[in-house]
DNA sequence: CCTTTAATTTGTAATCATTACAATATGATA
DNA sequence: TATCATATTGTAATGATTACAAATTAAAGG
């Protein structure tokens, strides 16, 4: 827990148990989790949680770099501690997030006709390996 | 117009003054315009047309490949009829998207990691070329 | 040109994620 | 330990999108 006071410090963002509680469960849970999954899951061991207080602070920790905000589904966010620079993959079947590594020469452009890039989102929708898999199996 | 009518007949889609307005509309607005635009800017000269078939329709041409729906914004989708392979950047300040035309060698990829791919989004996000200019003057 | 039928359109109501807001509580600092 | 700015909480509001059922209409055939 150390961990996430010392990240937080570095930020100069008071801490608090609930932005603890939150990173903690970003940082241990890399399954890109919607603001309510994240209320849900920590509701139980924190019951005076405000599910405001979760959009709150994944607001803060997204202004300081410490998250990164996906906006891959449409309907809702999804939220990735992952800080490195990747792509990620949506599956249209299972809904599923997949973190995806792969070699791309634009993140690492910082601007683009004249424009300047503070953030690049690759995304890819489609089908996934596991969801290919299953249907095949159902057309035998 | 019979442009849209071909489109359409060449879809299996039924003939509909709606979706003659709704693909015209976006076919001369490469605004990337949000559903709830479109509705107000046709609303004018088809006063019974509804919201309602203006987010089917748009569902429509999505499945049949004729537009392109953007989450890049996060609160509201965007539609994009130009087809070509391109990213888009959105400004932080003005909230315009711009049509981003860059090499991007993953945008040919059919899949990757065992996974199908069936669209490739590639997001921007920073400061528009004019929003920066318009920043600088007011610091001299 | 008329009939039929399935698909489309329409308007309203419901849903769901997110935000606004004001009162209360709390972390950091001196 | 007192102070104060900041964070948390709960509720209410917002705004985009969808569900649904009734009315309308495009397309095909006779």
């Amino acid at each position: 827990m150390e961990k996430y006071v010392q990240i937080l410090k570095k930020n100069c963002l008071k801490v608090t148990p609930q932005r603890l509680e939150i990173l903690k469960y970003l940082d241990t849970h890399r399954t890109h989790p919607t603001a309510d999954t994240i209320y849900s899951n920590l509701k139980n061991n924190n019951p005076s949680l405000s599910k405001t207080t979760v959009y709150n602070t994944l607001q803060h920790l997204d202004e300081h770099g410490l998250v990164y905000t996906l906006t891959i589904s449409g309907s809702e966010s999804r939220f990735d501690s992952n800080i490195n620079p990747h792509h990620h993959f949506l599956c249209k079947i299972c809904s599923n997030i997949i973190d995806i590594d792969i070699e791309c020469p634009n993140v690492k452009k910082v601007e683009v006709g004249g424009h300047r890039i503070d953030e690049v989102h690759g995304y890819f929708k489609g089908v996934c390996a596991s969801c290919l898999k299953e249907s095949n199996n159902g057309e035998d």
